[in-house]
DNA sequence: CTGCATCATATCGTATACAATATTTGCATA
DNA sequence: TATGCAAATATTGTATACGATATGATGCAG
């Protein structure tokens, strides 16, 4: 059922797309008991918005959620670099090798939303090193939403622009220099929101088996 | 059902009390979909934890989840306050000022529950003044967590703490002080956790019916 | 008397059935 | 043709029933 949750970070599911109990519950083989508990726990990480007696719909955040969930990453994420780069071990720096050259394989085999979904997974593995589970919560939860203002709010100019952040943070661990992980994390999450474009609120609909088959 | 929250919060119920879905169902007159759908939400928030056909139990933080909670407060509420006193109008701090005369109110009326799940919710008013919804989700959660450990960890010298500090970011809000907001805050989580002791795991449960009676 | 295996009971996990609500469709009327 | 009402349909909300798993008791062997 976590293949949900995946799809919406790959861009396989767009905001506003509803998610009928029935039509999930079907593509998934379970019973709408399971895709309720599902769609109730996407809920409450706001991917999806719930409407009583109307159904579950992908989250649309609009300008302002979409300011409010960087401005909460700027809080939380470069403190969280540099706890991180305090305790990285040389495993630890293997392991987000390993994930930065998965997303580079995904890329080079063009699967862009696979790529876009291990990116965001970077930001999480990082709370992970730095051993913060509640705050490695919050991060999953705000990384989630920062997918849903990618797909609405991105301008795409400037294509390939996380590889070079994420490395640096990867130096930053490797050395286990914690000054310069929060730096960059900061200056990473900075460069994040300048690309996106955060006026008009666009729409956009397909249909969700096809979403999902792919 | 936000009743169970309550009763937490104002630690009527304990951690590692069970609570037990036909039990659960039976007080509150609904049926265990309802009581299964809530324990989940709070499941959710960390309050309380549920073991794969066992049942859902009320959270018991160690003293590492303990200690990363006030770190996660000491990330966000400094800022969260400092936004909230550069906004604050009349209204909210007359709002808040109402809040802690509830406290107060509960306080003398022997509920020292209540006034502490005031308490706790005074903080959560405040990310609604700085106006940052994202963040108050996440400060809900942290406090929701909080009261928790205050319940495990709290060592009873030195009791009517809050007090002070709660009106010192009052007056701040009402001057539209922001630097003083955000420094008042920091050491008032500061404060929160010199007054924990962050040792021993205790253990104690009663039963949750007399609890909710009561 | 103690320890372990087995069985009975209780509790949770999942599916299904029914009720409540929203949405759509069709028709009548202005 | 457009509009408003009403019935029909579809979808979600809730309760209940059944199956799976863990827990505790019981009895037997050592």
């Amino acid at each position: 059922m976590t293949q949900l949750t995946e799809a919406v970070h790959a861009h396989r599911i767009l905001p506003g797309m509803k998610l009928s109990e029935d039509e999930v519950a079907e593509v998934f083989g379970v019973s709408r008991t399971i895709v309720r508990q599902a769609l109730r726990a996407l809920s409450h990480d706001g991917l999806v918005s719930i409407e009583r007696n109307r159904g579950a719909f992908v989250s649309k955040p609009s300008v302002k959620e979409a300011r409010e969930v960087f401005e909460a990453r700027a809080l939380l994420e470069p403190q969280t670099a540099r706890a991180a780069a305090e305790r990285a071990t040389p495993e630890d720096v293997a392991h987000l090798e390993r994930h930065i050259e998965d997303e580079h394989a995904a890329l080079a085999a063009g699967d862009a939303g696979r790529a876009l979904m291990l990116s965001g997974l970077f930001h999480v593995e990082i709370a992970r090193v730095a051993d913060q589970k509640t705050i490695e919560t919050f991060i999953q939860q705000l990384i989630s939403r920062s997918s849903l203002v990618i797909a609405l709010y991105w301008q795409r100019r400037s294509a390939l622009c996380e590889s070079h952040a994420h490395h640096a943070l990867l130096d930053a661990f490797r050395q286990n220099d914690p000054d310069r992980a929060e730096e960059v994390m900061k200056g990473h999450l900075v460069d994040l929101v300048s690309q996106l474009n955060l006026r008009e609120p666009p729409t956009e609909t397909r249909s969700l088996k096809e979403a999902l088959r792919g």
